[in-house]
RNA sequence: GCCCCCAUCGUCUAGCCUGGUCUAGGACAUCGGUCUUUCAAGCCGGUAACGCGGGUUCAAAUCCCGCUGGGGGCGCCA
């Protein structure tokens, strides 16, 4: 059974690049009928925060990503430490009592020097054990010379020289392991059969294989190159109203969509002929990890901006009032007739918060637009008006109605002498408040007739 | 400095493995036009790429080498 693991290290928030890793992960085990299990890579306790852990299961959840088992690497500390000691005791590790202050003054000099800056291998024959001191654990990479090789799923071939791979620490001196000890420990414990992550990770790969060939485990590797940022332009945050786009839950705040968001990030590295528009389950049926791409992709925010929507336009009406309700209050029979005036609000906006800004001047006018205020209400506005209040009073409710409307405008143009386009901005402004609305016909029919002739109404007064 | 990886329109990519069908296809963005009571959407059309230099071959975006450029890594971070 194909089992993978998403292990993100809750130290920072939850953003599209590790999203994706998390989305690819996750697809590749669905994919095969397999399991996926949230690791929470936790074993540096200084950064790692409760909130950010929070905020990456919040992420998934929004992303329809749904984990099969999850675990913390700080409830296993007891077992990476056992497995410390077995290493030690069967000569593939050994205790360094070198200072981090040390290491560190070694590391600046060698790259001062410009030379490679790694562990000079002080202690590693070292045969006395100091009780007092403090002691990390390192991992004794074999003397003799040879080339660690293995078939990346992205990647492809990749070859590492043995002399390249220092005795990289397992167990700092406070007891706890590093990231790469843990990490083998727990893909080996839980099976892991394909170990999916970002590219930061390849050159970690080599030394994470010699500890793997020891426990007897060893998965399939598929490292997806990184995620640049998009080069962010000020138009957008205008229509958006964010700028801050790159996080998961922040996306989910603009109104972006579950679907629009994991169909980008699919392709981000990733693609299918020519098709754009992908389902979680499309997704699911097509993906495959070993056709992914070996280039760095950047974010386009814009891309996914469009494809937000696309998919208003493809998800269906109900699903769709019912994303808005956390955008918008209304009440049962409300959203009937937001259901109403749906079509004609779709295709005008990009994202839920959009719509509910569209939506929310037919449940009530709270003020009108200052510019059109003073291009339209006036004279000639009021008593077209005055017209408009009595002759949309008797519109019928067949299917003329459409054309008797268009006729009413077009009859007041020339009655008044003016553009048409005046007598319906006139009319929009009194009915929505703003200078673009849906389509006025939709707008006055969602209304209804009353509301229509008291809006207008109030309009009246205060010219 | 050393190591690893990568290289098609501004961006995401198809094609590359299995050379000819590629005068390089699609999508986003962009620019025109059309429709129109606003704003959109739709429809029609345009601009736009194989990084450079050597090979191999009858033939290279496709195979090989070098250069350049980009990314990643070199922690008691992950």
């Amino acid at each position: 059974m194909v089992i993978t693991r998403f292990a993100p290290s809750p130290t920072g928030r939850f953003h599209v690049g590790v999203a994706r890793t998390a989305l690819f992960s996750y697809l590749w085990a669905k994919k095969n009928n397999g399991k996926f299990i949230l690791r929470i890579d936790d074993t540096d306790k200084e950064r790692s925060k409760i909130e950010y852990e929070e905020e990456i299961k919040a992420g998934l959840n929004f992303l329809g990503i749904k984990y099969d088992e999850i675990f913390r690497q700080s409830d296993r500390i007891a077992r990476y430490k056992e497995v410390t000691d077995w290493l030690i005791e069967n000569g593939f590790a050994y205790r360094c009592y070198c200072s981090p202050e040390e290491l560190e003054r070694y590391r600046q000099e060698a790259l001062r020097k410009k030379m490679n800056p790694r562990y000079p291998g002080t202690c590693r024959s070292r045969k006395d054990f100091p009780k007092d001191k403090p002691f990390a654990v390192r991992f004794k990479v074999p003397d003799d010379i040879f080339t660690v090789e293995f078939e990346d799923l992205v990647m492809k071939k990749i070859s590492v020289n043995s002399e390249e791979i220092e005795d990289f620490t397992l167990l700092r001196s406070n007891g706890l392991p590093t990231y790469n000890l843990a990490s083998v420990v727990d893909d080996v414990d839980f099976k892991i059969t394909h170990v999916i992550r970002g590219a930061d990770h390849i050159s970690n790969t080599p030394k994470q294989i010699l500890l793997f060939r020891i426990l007897g485990h060893i998965p399939q590797f598929a490292h997806l190159p990184l995620i640049l940022p998009d080069e962010g332009e000020g138009k957008l945050s205008k229509r958006v109203e964010s700028i801050n786009s790159i996080y998961i839950l922040d996306l989910k705040k603009d109104g972006f969509l579950t679907e629009a968001v994991t169909n980008h990030l699919a392709r981000l590295g990733w693609a299918y002929k020519d098709k754009e528009i992908f389902s979680m389950d499309e997704l699911i049926q097509l993906f495959d990890i070993s056709e992914v791409n070996r280039t760095p992709a950047r974010y386009n925010f814009k891309k996914l901006y469009w494809l937000n929507s696309e998919w208003i336009k493809i998800l269906p009406d109900d699903i769709l009032i019912q994303r808005l309700s956390e955008f918008l209050d209304f009440s049962d029979t409300t959203a009937e007739k937001i259901k109403q005036i749906l079509p004609a609000v779709k295709v005008r906006v990009n994202s839920l918060l959009e719509m509910a800004n569209m939506i929310k001047p037919l449940l009530s006018v709270e003020t009108y637009d200052e510019e059109g205020v003073k291009e339209f209400f006036n004279e000639t506005g009021k008593y077209i008006l005055e017209e408009l209040k009595e002759k949309l009073a008797t519109l019928s409710d067949g299917e003329n109605s459409r054309l008797e409307f268009d006729k009413i405008l077009s009859e007041l143009s020339q009655k008044y002498n003016v553009k048409k386009v005046f007598v319906a901005q006139v009319l929009r402004l009194a009915l929505y408040g703003k200078l673009v609305s849906p389509p006025l016909y939709e707008v006055i029919r969602v209304l209804g007739i009353d509301e229509t002739v008291k809006r207008i109404e109030k309009v009246i007064q205060r010219i």
